[in-house]
DNA sequence: CGCGTGCTTGATTGGTCTCAACCTTTGTGG
DNA sequence: CCACAAAGGTTGAGACCAATCAAGCACGCG
């Protein structure tokens, strides 16, 4: 009944374990656990203890803190191959954040003390980790960055300008409640704000189908600061 | 004039250098160069490429992201032994943020080349560069649930909670203008809720001296968002 | 078909910022 | 040592952005 997964070969075709000799990678695999996450469900909550990293495998995962009534603000999303609860591992403190399944899930789970065990072995693995770390570090500066000095508007542009674009049209990779929390607004505001672009005729929305139609009058949208 | 500097011994006695044999750590010392910054003066802009990283030998250093009209987002301090521009030498990005002198400064700069051979040779080293990235990650997502999930008021008493302490007497670690940038406020704000626990009785102020008279009433505020 | 979830729309509120003035402290040069 | 400037901090009045509250709509799914 459970598909059969070549885990070495999922684990080798990631960044992450990259630089890893056949051997360690071997051991890696046959050592981690496989975890079925049903949709909605919870990989872990915030107080969990911090007992090893995730992999995805197949599936979506939301990270997210939670608020006071049933409220959250959306970190990070992480979808095939990605890995995520890496850096919790490392100081003797539980999870401040949950992570939520967004569809259902496989994953990956590699002990902490696997994982400290390759570092010792492997300095390109310790690397690898200090990258994804590193790159992690600089997308939250830049969340702090956007949440604190710029306004609704400016941050809604700057997330449709990053977002993958095929000519113009993309698709919003969640539905909205989730990218308005992500974008630290209320749902009403991001529909507000979504309709204003529309009629201002820059964007069109179609559920989450967004046509941008000039990315320069969004981007000058996003400079100054906006009369009406 | 240069007063004599023992360089293995201050970073022998960094938590960041500490695991490192005598050998590398003599090396590393060799090949480090002291910088002089003054005070106000920046270590580095935003945009500036990031080679290598700095430690603080003597004064302190504030790290921030600077925004239009002369503003600025201020989002940490590096005081003595700390070290600071770690993360940036493994992605190929520039800096986002800019280091600004608050005193007179020494430091000291390792470049990139040298840190990664260490890493190399010294698993022990990777894992504490780790350590102090998955730190300073814990703090940014709790400066990220700060501004996004709590008032103004919320984040003050936090701030105070958490500064250091002794019997009730604290003193604000820099001037109130950038205390209130720390917190994402004006320093119009930040005045105004000093008051507002001050006529409250809660606290005292005098310049940077604060004292706090109950701790337990503060809490109860940071709980409820407050009436009145 | 009916219900729930996601989304929209309108009216209103309120917390925080802005602007402007003034006060206080600190530091500096005559 | 005083005078003055500059920086840091306070206070008040007002405006504004985005949240909240409250309905209502549209779609998909059982």
């Amino acid at each position: 009944m459970v598909p059969k997964l070549d885990v070495p070969s999922l684990l080798g075709h990631l960044n992450l374990f990259a630089q890893l000799d056949e051997k360690s990678l071997a051991r890696l695999a046959e050592r981690s656990q496989q975890v079925r996450v049903p949709r909605h469900a919870f990989v872990f909550h915030r107080g969990d203890p911090a007992s090893g990293l995730y992999v995805v495998a197949v599936g979506r995962v939301k990270l997210s803190i939670p608020a006071a009534n049933g409220q959250e603000k959306v970190i990070e999303f992480f979808g095939s191959g990605q890995a995520f609860g890496e850096a919790m591992m490392f100081i003797e403190q539980p999870y401040m954040v949950q992570a939520q399944a967004l569809e259902d899930c496989l994953l990956l789970w590699v002990s902490k003390q696997d994982v400290l065990a390759v570092i010792d072995r492997q300095p390109a693995f310790a690397r690898s980790l200090l990258t994804g770390m590193a790159a992690r570090l600089h997308t939250l500066m830049q969340d702090i960055e956007m949440v604190s000095l710029h306004s609704a508007s400016q941050r809604l542009i700057h997330y449709l300008l990053n977002l993958p674009c095929e000519s113009g049209l993309l698709t919003l990779p969640v539905n909205k409640n989730v990218v308005a929390s992500k974008l630290g607004l209320t749902p009403e505001t991001l529909s507000r704000l979504l309709h204003q672009f529309s009629d201002a005729g820059i964007i069109t929305v179609r559920g989450r189908k967004v046509t941008l139609h000039s990315r320069d009058a969004l981007q000058a949208r996003e400079a100054s600061p906006m009369t009406h």
